[in-house]
RNA sequence: CGGGGUGUAGCUCAGUAUGGUUAGAGUACUUGGUUUGGGACCAAGGGGCCGAAGGUUCGAGUCCUUUCACCCCGACCA
């Protein structure tokens, strides 16, 4: 893409309201803005980003064995009436009517819609397991939304429903998708941490929570420093009546405070501050027997299924990954998630050989499938260095003064380190890098 | 949903206690010129139903009433 041609809107001043980087980042950099309470548009570079987790959650899932669909959004109030969730859910779910007036419902989450779209299509124990998952827009009319793509009102959420003809593969299944999750969020760069969770209202037995780490993080959780045990605060009675004390704490205050307590492992346990991207519960037979939603077993028996229930919370793992990765300038994206790889940095477009230069790197990488930008804006250096900060390329490659002596600079974003390098080599380097 | 706050240019904000020229600044934008390695400089421009509706008044951005929106603290939550 070349600059001139793109929509990024970027601004030196972040709207009064934000207070977290990635919402600051995010709306100056000009991926998202905001078109009201806790509801965001997605502008070409933050729709960019949306989709590469999009598809790498979805080649992950595929992968191991899940099937992608796709639900209604609207769906009739009936179908929460008869799982009772329409008291349980209360005013997080938008109502709206129809022209009939009939009434209907933005859907918050899809456990009942799952359940009514299996139910008497999959009869047989023989036709289990089955796994099937959404990408799609959620609503929930939170009270008070907040922090940007982290709490917003409407959202992208990854939700998966699995069915089983017993418990035992219900939990393989269970430990299937944690070790798919891990894939998922290593595949994105992320520094993770996988916790035991409270199920809460959605209920079920088993429940694990990933957490991205970063300081404004709005969970506490405990993470052993020698083996992979995490939990959130909120499962263990030592801290039950602490929870809040800790959790207003800070990141570097949490830092010092010893866990009294040690893992099982032996080693000491730290406290540490997380966003909750991912979360997995066992829910047995909750909704499937509620819905009467049942199969034959082996003997001819009818039973309802076991289920399980996947989530992995994809625009806010886009402000997720800002959180962890960024500095005062602005965005750092993982090589997995940034909108362009590289970005062609024209100091001054009235320099034929600089321009010459750029457009000719930049119709090579293209040819190689490289996510490039070419900035062929008329801005100084200075202003173009700070937009490249902002928006957060992996590499910027500088063509400027030094090009005289056959030289260009590469920057790394996240080194912030300059590397002259021989314009007959550039390409290669780059290629290397990325 | 309780408590508090804010709505004035695309964005950040003055101006409102005490009503009174043509409503301001910075930034962004347009044009011309000078610049060209860290969000440049000079000059000239365009851009506002002062959130909305009603009211008080000779006169309302400013006072009163109603309403809407957004934000913050709590409770709740992927």
């Amino acid at each position: 893409m070349r600059r001139s041609r793109a929509f990024i809107p970027t601004a030196k001043e972040a709207p009064s309201d934000a207070t977290l980087p990635s919402h600051k980042f995010l709306i100056r950099g000009g991926f998202i803005n905001q078109q009201g309470a806790g509801l965001y548009n997605f502008m070409p570079l933050g729709k960019i980003v949306l989709e590469k987790i999009r598809t790498i959650v979805k080649e992950e899932l595929d992968l191991a064995g899940c099937s992608e669909v796709q639900l209604s959004f609207v769906t009739p109030i009936s179908l929460w009436e008869r799982s009772g969730r329409c008291e349980a859910m209360g005013k997080e779910m938008l109502r709206i009517k129809d022209r009939h007036e009939n009434e209907f419902v933005l859907s918050p989450t899809n456990e009942e819609a799952m359940v009514e779209l299996v139910k008497n299509r999959v009869t047989s124990y023989k036709d289990l397991p089955l796994n099937l998952y959404q990408i799609n827009t959620k609503f929930r009319d939170e009270a008070r939304p907040r922090y940007g793509l982290l709490r917003g009102r409407e959202f992208l959420m990854k939700d998966g429903y699995s069915f089983h003809s017993s418990i035992e593969d219900m939990v393989r299944e269970f430990n299937l998708m944690e070790e798919t999750y891990k894939k998922i969020f290593t595949r994105l760069g992320l520094d993770f941490r996988v916790v035991a969770a409270d199920s809460g209202a959605i209920g079920g037995d088993g429940s694990k929570e990933f957490h991205v780490l970063a300081d404004s993080g709005e969970d506490t959780i405990i993470v052993c420093e020698s083996c992979d045990y995490g939990a959130n605060i909120e499962t263990i009675d030592e801290f039950k009546d602490k929870i809040d004390e800790l959790n207003e704490k800070s990141y570097e205050d949490l830092k010092e405070l010893k866990v009294a307590q040690k893992c099982s492992c032996g080693a000491n346990l730290h406290f540490k501050k997380g966003i909750e991207v991912g979360h997995i519960f066992q829910l047995g037979t909750k909704y499937s027997a509620a819905l009467e939603a049942n199969f034959s077993d082996e003997n001819g028996r009818s039973k309802p299924f076991e289920m399980a229930t996947f989530g992995i919370g994809v625009s806010r793992l886009v402000a997720a990954v800002i959180e962890q990765n960024h500095d005062e300038n602005g965005c750092i994206w993982t090589k997995a998630t940034a909108p362009y790889m590289v970005n062609i940095m024209i100091s001054n477009i009235k320099d034929v050989n600089q321009v010459n230069l750029g457009e000719e790197l930049y119709e090579k990488l293209q040819d190689s499938h490289v996510e490039v930008m070419l900035d062929d804006g008329k801005e100084r250096f200075g202003f173009k260095m700070k937009d490249a900060e902002l928006i957060g390329f992996p590499y910027t490659v500088i063509i400027g003064k030094e090009l005289e002596g056959g030289l260009v600079q590469i920057y790394d974003r996240r080194t912030k380190e300059n590397t002259a390098i021989n314009v007959s080599q550039v390409y290669d380097k780059i290629m290397e890098l990325i």
